[in-house]
DNA sequence: TCTGGGGTCCTAGGACCC
DNA sequence: TCTGGGGTCCTAGGACCC
């Protein structure tokens, strides 16, 4: 058996954390730059606030019903979701962390007729530890536990345990195709004009049929759905593939400096990730998107990509790279909303294949990054490349909106909530 | 006027090998 | 007019996830 335990809107929640006064008031968090709702709590999706809209196409509902607004604060989510996670681990050892604010755990080992308790148990203790509320979903395997959390979010449940096909033949005639997990707009609709109409229809379906005309992974999709295992929790992470740091700017920018700047400090992040997870790149891409979207491609190509000639974690030679693909992409006139920097062919840092001649210049770049990184952890101060521009932190013409941001309530100890 | 960011997997097709 | 069989590697594009 699997637990799906998934934390409800979950950005909305973290929010309410540190603020009680906003329970029972519609919140909604925005996207990077402001741009769009990235979730909302139930009260805000009860006005008709959809995840995915753009901030200005509701702005007269927020002003209406007095909605809370806020930036992406990733830095309080990702910490709250540590300790969700955590606080999992203390009632069952073996979770899988799927994303931000989902975990599979292993319920093989618990008796059938304890599933409700422990379910009901994982609930209780995350929001009393952590203050983030979730719900629990337990069946044979994890895309019917995905269902089954669903429903228990949708009944108001809690938690939903599916432990025989009589448990779930029900429900899953109830489950429109694209509730499934796996089963996206596309798919939805090749499937509908295939005359299935519910999740019970698909599940119905020959998986060898499917195969054939599918893939494998929709075969596997219809065993799950029968309560046959094919996916197991993944435990280890498989190693990354590729690492992609991509913004738009809080404005357009036409000239090329500000792009310099930001193509720096982009390259910059994506290399100070990798070298925190111990890897080298052999491969670095630049994408330049033009302002505003959905105009006509105005630039082409819009990116290009370089390998090194040996695999490697160095900001300086990552970024000297960059920046030479940045100055082939950039065309005077044009009005630039966005760039990527994207770091890929990725290697554990002992495997890489050695060059015959550089191992020396290798070891003292590698020992110049590691203090770089220290300080950066220290919380002392930051280093970085000039060529970023001179000021840290500071907005500048292409850094992105967050103009509605919470503290960092539980990681600066400026941020620190005060009681009286 | 104003529209996110970061990932993975699968397949088809081209190009090449013997 | 007629023309094998068995592979690999790479890339682009599609589709999905959160």
């Amino acid at each position: 058996m699997f637990a799906l335990v998934d934390c409800n809107s979950f950005y909305a929640s973290c929010e309410r954390v540190f603020r009680p006064d906003l329970c029972g008031r519609p919140v909604v968090v925005l996207s990077n730059n402001d741009g769009c709702v990235v979730a909302g709590s139930a009260e805000a999706k009860a006005l008709g606030i959809r995840t995915g809209v753009p901030l200005f196409q509701v702005r007269e509902l927020v002003r209406k019903h007095g909605v809370a607004v806020f930036s992406s604060n990733y830095t309080l989510y990702g910490d709250l979701s540590r300790r969700v996670m955590s606080t999992l681990q203390t009632l069952v050892p073996t979770v899988e962390v799927y994303s931000i604010d989902e975990a599979f755990l292993d319920l093989s080992m618990v008796p059938e007729d304890g599933l409700l308790a422990l379910g009901e148990q994982l609930r209780e203790r995350v929001g009393r530890w952590v203050g983030v509320p979730v719900c629990v979903g337990i069946a044979p395997t994890k895309t019917l536990a995905k269902l089954a959390n669903h429903r228990a979010k949708r009944l108001g449940t809690g938690v939903e345990v599916w432990a025989t096909a009589d448990d779930w033949q029900g429900p899953l005639q109830e489950t429109p195709l694209d509730d499934i997990w796996g089963v996206g707009r596309r798919l939805s609709a090749r499937l509908s004009a295939m005359g299935l109409g519910n999740a019970a229809e698909l599940a119905a379906l020959d998986p060898g049929w499917v195969r054939q005309h599918f893939s494998v992974v929709q075969a596997r999709m219809v065993r799950e759905l029968n309560g046959e295992p094919c996916l197991s929790l993944e435990l280890q992470p498989p190693p990354r593939q590729q690492i992609i740091y991509s913004r738009s700017f809080g404005q357009a920018v036409v000239s090329l400096p500000p792009l310099r700047q930001a193509v720096n400090d982009y390259t910059a992040r994506a290399a100070e990730k990798m070298r925190a997870e111990g890897m080298l790149a052999g491969r670095i891409s630049v994408w330049l998107r033009t302002a505003p979207m959905g105009k006509p491609q105005q630039l082409w190509p819009d990116s290009f990509t370089t390998g090194l000639p040996q695999a490697s974690a160095d900001t300086r030679e990552l970024a000297r790279l960059a920046l030479q693909l940045l100055e082939r992409l950039w065309k005077p006139g044009l009005r630039y909303g966005k760039v990527a920097v994207m770091l890929t062919e990725l290697c554990p840092a002992g495997q890489a294949q050695g060059g015959l001649f550089e191992a020396q210049q290798t070891q003292k770049g590698e020992a110049l990054m590691a203090v770089m990184d220290g300080i950066n952890r220290s919380g002392k101060g930051r280093v970085w490349l000039a060529g970023r521009g001179m000021k840290s932190g500071e907005a500048c013409i292409w850094s992105m909106r967050r103009a509605y941001l919470s503290p960092a309530y539980t990681t600066r100890l400026g941020d620190l909530p005060r009681v009286s």
